[in-house]
RNA sequence: CGGGGCGUAGCGCAGUCCGGUUAGCGCACCUGGUUUGGGACCAGGGGGCCGCAGGUUCGAAUCCUGCCGCCCCGACCA
């Protein structure tokens, strides 16, 4: 019927952008690389939004806004920090359009040059360090804790709607503190706060730990992040947290009056998350039906049905619908009655299957004689006949429930696709055929490190905080090994 | 930037090899009617600079030249 999607089976990544466009999530942009974020996708981040915001907030943070543009001498300051971004960095070099003298359009006026160009911010750490310069005198100033909620482009040469664009939606958090411990706690306390949310609002399971030197952030001492899993068996970096140390203060010149007396440079750290987790959430939960979204990020919590042959029967079915959509949105939930008369119902079921809503209600003649309403999940699928009286107590508990099943199902996944290893050819073989992830000793090299991705495409998605001390040898070099580190194929 | 593929209605495609009246199909859209507890049916209707520019020809979606754009697969990345 044109809605069909392809299913996993069948092609993985062409059933996930099937799903994107059908869901009317977002679509591609004519610019190359840029996406469309369509209402429904767009209420999907405003949520995790307000998730992300009201945690930010509870633990200190204020939010501000600095500059899309960034002088291109800023860049240059941190130097591997210029290093990570000069390959994908836009430019702004004109400021003026005129019209071209043979009147076949508009061409950029080569007068109009700019002194110095401009980057658009693939992240704004210069930018900001440059004001903490200005902000910063004394231990007094500190710590700021600032983020703000922007966008940011990065020129990717091969992007995918959410997962990779090449403009996209983010918050960037920036602190500065007066002692590296303070910055530390900083950057695991937001490690721990993206945990959370993955967890708890997006009810997906994550790995959290530490980045090799090779997967670092450009300019970072120390990379967290929060690894998740995908049904593909593919890892997805959901987020991260970086200890900056003192090199951005030390690139922009910022020191601070400490107690004693004395001068140092100020201790920084910045974390992030994406518009990229929508495309994990995709990913992580929705079937061949559908989205599957959590409830706590879901559009729409509960759609209702109604089923009726004539104007009457819809009149009536409307009274006691009213009734139900008031008490449950007096609860929070957001509900839609969708009373078009231009569709029959069963489009309508396999419209919100698709859309993920999580619950739905159907209300037909039968029900009104018998007082009655059917309620369906979208996680497991099931309906049943439940009394028109109690529906509005039993839906806060389901919804509850599917929360918690979508998570639970997510981690039994990744529990069952997580596979440990202690040889070379082991690795290789679970790489191939069952995919997840990779529990192997590693010697610690980035040589070893760099090998293994040439020869197996996976990389060390982090080193487990929680890893047990546990003597081994590395899979790769046999050299001696204390722990095992985290390897996947990823996104 | 290399290799492959594709630009024809809002979307998905056929037609192109072998040039020939008015460019076609499915979905979507509009109108009317019958329907409505799992993606309705019938009838009628609207919608096209056939990617752009040039050339060959009596005649070009179709052949030739150039350009532009997009998608897939590789090297780089949240």
């Amino acid at each position: 019927m044109g809605k069909e999607l392809t299913s996993r089976s069948e092609d993985y990544s062409q059933w996930y952008i099937d799903l994107v466009k059908k869901a009317d999530l977002a679509e591609n942009s004519d610019v190359r690389g840029c996406m469309v974020i369509k209402p429904y996708g767009y209420t999907i981040w405003e949520n995790m939004q307000q998730g992300l915001d009201r945690m930010f907030k509870n633990t200190g943070h204020v939010n501000a806004y600095f500059p899309l543009f960034i002088p291109k001498s800023f860049l240059a300051r941190e130097a591997s920090h210029v290093e990570g971004f000069a390959k994908e960095c836009a430019i702004v070099t004109h400021y003026r359009l005129k019209n071209a003298e043979d009147g076949s359009g508009v061409i950029v006026d080569p007068d109009a040059k700019l002194e110095e160009e401009l980057i658009v911010r693939p992240t704004s750490e210069t930018v900001i360090w440059n004001s903490y310069k200005r902000w910063i005198q004394s231990y007094r100033d500190l710590p700021i804790l600032i983020n703000q909620w922007a966008n940011v482009v990065r020129w990717e040469m091969r992007t995918r709607l959410f997962l990779r664009t090449a403009e996209f939606l983010w918050q960037e958090g920036h602190t500065a503190h007066a002692t590296a411990k303070e910055a530390e706690e900083e950057t695991i306390q937001m490690l721990n706060v993206y945990a959370d949310f993955v967890e708890n609002f997006m009810a997906l399971p994550v790995v959290k730990g530490r980045k090799s030197e090779g997967e670092k952030f450009p300019g970072a001492i120390d990379t967290y992040c929060i690894e998740a899993l995908m049904q593909d068996g593919k890892a997805l970096q959901a987020g991260t947290s970086h200890f900056l140390g003192q090199n951005f203060a030390k690139a922009f010149d910022v020191q601070f009056a400490t107690k004693e007396g004395s001068l140092d440079y100020v201790w920084g750290t910045s974390w992030g998350v994406s518009t990229r987790l929508i495309g994990g959430l995709i990913m992580a939960h929705s079937d061949d039906d559908g989205l599957i979204l959590p409830p706590k990020l879901a559009p729409i919590h509960v759609a209702i049905v109604p089923i009726f042959k004539s104007e009457e029967e819809l009149q009536k079915i409307t009274e006691k619908v009213n009734l139900i959509s008031t008490e449950l949105r007096k609860k929070g939930f957001a509900v839609k009655f969708d009373n078009r008369d231009t569709h029959k119902p069963g489009f309508k079921f396999a419209e919100y299957e698709l859309k993920g809503v999580p619950v739905r209600l159907a209300i037909g003649p039968r029900d009104l004689e018998n007082g009655t309403i059917e309620v369906a999940r979208r996680d497991t699928k099931e309906k049943k006949v439940v009394s028109i009286d109690e529906v509005t107590t039993l839906i806060p508990a389901l919804l509850d429930e599917i929360q918690q099943n979508i998570y639970t199902k997510a981690l039994k996944f990744r529990e069952e696709k997580t596979t440990h290893v202690d040889t070379f050819e082991q690795f290789k073989n679970v790489l191939d055929e069952k995919g997840g992830f990779v529990m192997a000793h590693w010697d610690g090299t980035p040589e070893t490190e760099a090998a293994i991705k040439e020869e197996t495409k996976a990389t060390i998605r982090c080193i487990p905080l929680d890893a047990k001390e546990e003597a081994g040898k590395c899979v790769y070099s046999g050299k001696p090994s204390s722990k095992r580190v985290l390897f996947a194929r990823a996104y």
